[in-house]
DNA sequence: TTGTAAGCGTTATCAA
DNA sequence: TTGATAACGCTTACAA
């Protein structure tokens, strides 16, 4: 293949004596094109593996075919899956994907949007980013349209797809309170996500209606990590009360809980239950078995991708939103909370493997 | 930002009432220009929020100044973090990524390595993708340069970055050895993976010098991911003399021997050790505490883009090879085997969680 | 040290 | 229906 210089239109047009741009719009399917004409350039096209460069056709058409797709971090099983469905469609849209991991960090969010501007890409995907210091605004005006997932700002009418973030939690809140929890933990999530802050106001209004305790210790400020997890068990458990079910910002974060409720001797569920949110594909194992609120990710980034490329294509106002349903999935991290709450010694958590 | 016309460097020169190649040269640091006239520059493309169109300096550098990197799906955890590697020494870099899922499939290989040569890309990484085919060596000339991981081709001097494929497998079957198995299950992982290939021949020396049964229906052709795991299972434990430990070909792949296994109501490890390939973040997990073999995934990722960088600056020829440490990290889904393991009626497997 | 001009490989405009 | 030509925005000889 790529031993000799790439074939350009030039020699298309050469070997087919016809002018560039004749070759140029048989190629592109103009309908004023000759049959024969075409035929006659597109076996040419195949004779010299012509193939059109897309950097010279993004500097003429201004068009890159390719969208940026910023993420937290790739490698953390619980966002994965929005980005797998963002490539299914761009891939079917014969678009490439530029992939920018941002590590929540806002410096590192906006170097790489500014890059991906530099590159002229057509739109960009914003899965849980930064959107509402003008540092990062400063770059989402109209025109590379972008849509947001999970993470959106009231104040504009961005195009968003996100999750339903109360019916999925006030199932699992009314799960617990049936199951006789009083004291629930809750970790917030990233300071300044609104999906974040809705599944607080969710807790907080159920803390309300069901009569939970309303005590802001219970309350921690992680994000979606593991470490997350770990500190917001590490903390929550030691309070004077503490908490006997802990409703975690993600299912990595669950996992840090469990992890460290374990450690701290504490079995799962009888000693504490465990709500996660996401549904990663772990949590259905049966040693996990992690009761979690299920988001519909791979479908968001699909839905997200699409939107964005009927924007890219129609240059329409961007507003809309499309909210994804949120279910509870009861498995076994939770059960009723043990007898006496306070001051319970911790119980020798029962370990299946080893 | 984006609300009027990107600035060119054309705006630049008019601003400055420079010539274009001043202020290139004066923008790229050619040591032959004035001080004061980069200053003048600078402060003007500054002004202007000013930044080269990266699409165009492509098209005249022919150099993209972005990479490719294909991988059969990032949304799985066993591959991801080669991404993230690669990722954190390409930004370092200022170059870009565009990823590609191949799902394994080499239609789809193709597809995406044929686009990535039409957008120019100025290296490309290929994570356990398909690379003796001839389709797919067409597109592996030496021109854009590539680097692989985990798979390859000896038929070829390409660089290679994978892993030691019998130090960690070898010191597993020992273990299970110690232990006192002497039928292992192998899953074998992808049909045409030279790592896969490796391996299974230092299973099969291995069945050989520690003694273990020699029989060919322990060896199920699976790749890496959780179905292949459960078809695994599924097939090995219904032998008439079933193994009593499984090595399989990933973590994900174990999850899915170990999910069957206890389907069929047998308790990991008490009726069958497993041991997995990967050491991913779960299986650390308290209630998963998967035996597994350490691959140094985002290290290698990083090893390759780095070579990759050296590479596309100094064109030198390829041929390298790095061959990371693999271990096995002892945890608890094994330990010696049942009794009597013939016709054993299966126990109740002990589930943590609910 | 700076300026002029050519060219990277396309597509778009307009004549023929 | 096809062909000549001008961009697109940059870098790089080469001339001044």
């Amino acid at each position: 293949m790529s031993e000799r210089k790439r074939a350009t239109i030039r020699d298309v047009a050469e070997a087919t004596g016809l002018a560039l741009s004749t070759v140029s719009n048989a190629l592109a399917g103009k309908h004023y094109v000759t049959d024969e004409t075409r035929t006659l350039v597109q076996q040419a096209a195949e004779r010299l593996g012509y193939r059109a460069s897309a950097v010279a056709r993004g500097l003429r058409m201004r068009r890159s075919f390719a969208i940026g797709v910023l993420i937290a971090d790739v490698a953390n099983p619980s966002s994965a899956d929005f980005v797998r469905g963002v490539e299914d469609v761009a891939m079917a849209e014969k678009c490439s994907l530029f992939l920018c991991n941002t590590d929540g960090d806002e410096e590192r969010q906006i170097w790489h949007m500014r890059t991906l501007l530099d590159r002229q890409v057509d739109g960009m995907v914003l899965i849980s980013q930064h959107c509402s210091s003008s540092a990062v605004r400063a770059f989402l005006g109209g025109d590379p349209p972008f849509v947001l997932i999970q993470r959106r700002n009231f104040d504009h009418r961005d195009d968003y797809v996100g999750s339903d973030n109360v019916t999925g939690l006030s199932q699992a809140l009314r799960h617990l309170h049936d199951l006789g929890h009083q004291r629930i933990g809750f970790v917030r999530g990233p300071a300044d996500s609104s999906s974040a802050l809705e599944r607080l106001q969710t807790f907080q209004s159920h803390v309300a209606s069901l009569g939970f305790h309303d005590d802001p210790d219970l309350i921690f400020p992680g994000d979606y990590t593991f470490a997350a997890g770990v500190a917001a068990a590490d903390r929550l458990l030691r309070l004077r009360r503490p908490p006997t079910a802990i409703f975690a910002s993600s299912d990595m974060n669950a996992m840090g809980v469990i992890e460290t409720a374990a450690t701290a001797g504490l079995n799962v569920p009888s000693d504490l239950s465990v709500v996660g949110l996401d549904d990663i594909a772990l949590a259905a194992f049966r040693s996990i078995n992690l009761t979690t609120v299920r988001l519909r990710k791979r479908e968001m980034g699909v839905a997200a991708a699409t939107l964005l490329m009927q924007r890219i294509r129609e240059r329409t106002e961007p507003g809309s939103e499309q909210i994804f349903p949120t279910d509870l999935i009861v498995r076994g991290s939770t059960c009723p909370p043990a007898r006496p709450a306070r001051g319970a010694r911790p119980r020798r958590s029962e370990v299946t493997l080893g």
